[in-house]
DNA sequence: ATGTCAGGCGTAGCCTGA
């Protein structure tokens, strides 16, 4: 089972190099995040025309989560299960061949200190929440993908000294990922890539590709039964070279 | 911090968010 996760920055701005990717990748899943579309305007025909079903959570102009899947979905959740009062659309998760796959999009945090900040470090706890009470981490299948906006180490992101105070790799965001990694989830990537500097996400601004400057903020985190099943994990590279990429790579997981 | 994008509004170009 091949399990991707791809930041696409507007699915109508994408929907072509998302069409061409599932068609040359072939994942038996692929989650989406930031389709900056309504419900409505999401392009369903050119995702069924390419085998996929599509169960999405949207919202205009900001934010937006998908999941797509060769094989049937069911348990489509899309919010939080809890009483915050919350419109930003972030999460969905459906059930495939016996495995709950989320589809995530951290807030991005605006400044350290913020109330965008706050909110970021409320949200993670949150699905921490949310996990609690809708899982048994020994014995059930779950996998969290998406972007988490966090690099969990520093050699996840290109420049150290530029990054580490950021909102993306700052102390509070990794412990607030490692909190809600306690769960009993594990970031399945990085073991195949022992050495880090494998990124998936680098910024337009700055030429962030061409210089190496990225970070590694998309990740699949498995609870311990699909965790052990991992047999390979990679980021394609190809698609952020392309003409008018989004800013973030596919980040492709394999479980036999 | 920013040699960039994308969407909204509204129909040019500024604003927001990332």
């Amino acid at each position: 089972m091949k399990v991707a996760t791809w930041n696409v920055n507007s699915i109508r701005a994408r929907r072509q190099h998302v069409v061409d990717w599932l068609d040359a990748a072939q994942p038996d899943v692929l989650c989406l995040q930031e389709l900056k579309v309504a419900e409505s305007d999401f392009p369903y025909e050119e995702i069924k025309d390419c085998g996929y079903e599509a169960a999405v959570f949207g919202q205009k102009t900001y934010n937006g989560v998908a999941i797509l899947s060769r094989r049937p979905m069911s348990n489509v959740v899309t919010d939080l299960g809890d009483s915050e009062d919350d419109p930003q659309a972030r999460l969905i998760s459906a059930e495939v061949d016996g495995v709950t796959i989320f589809s995530a999009y951290f807030p991005n945090g605006g400044e350290v200190g913020s109330d965008k900040f706050e909110y970021k470090l409320r949200w993670i706890r949150r699905l921490r929440e949310a996990l609690d009470g809708r899982f048994d981490p020994d014995a059930d299948r779950v996998a969290l993908c998406g972007d988490f906006n966090v690099a969990p180490f520093d050699d996840d992101i290109g420049r150290p000294t530029e990054w580490r105070s950021s909102v993306l790799a700052c102390d509070a965001v990794r412990d607030a990922l490692i909190e809600l990694a306690s769960f009993g989830l594990r970031d399945v990537f990085r073991p195949f890539h022992p050495t880090g500097g494998v990124f998936s996400s680098w910024d337009y601004r700055g030429s962030g590709f061409e210089r190496g400057n990225g970070l590694r903020i998309d990740h699949v985190y498995c609870t311990a039964k699909l965790a052990e099943r991992t047999i390979g994990a990679i980021v394609d590279r190809e698609e952020r070279a392309r003409n008018s990429p989004s800013d973030h790579a596919p980040v492709v997981v394999e479980f036999a």
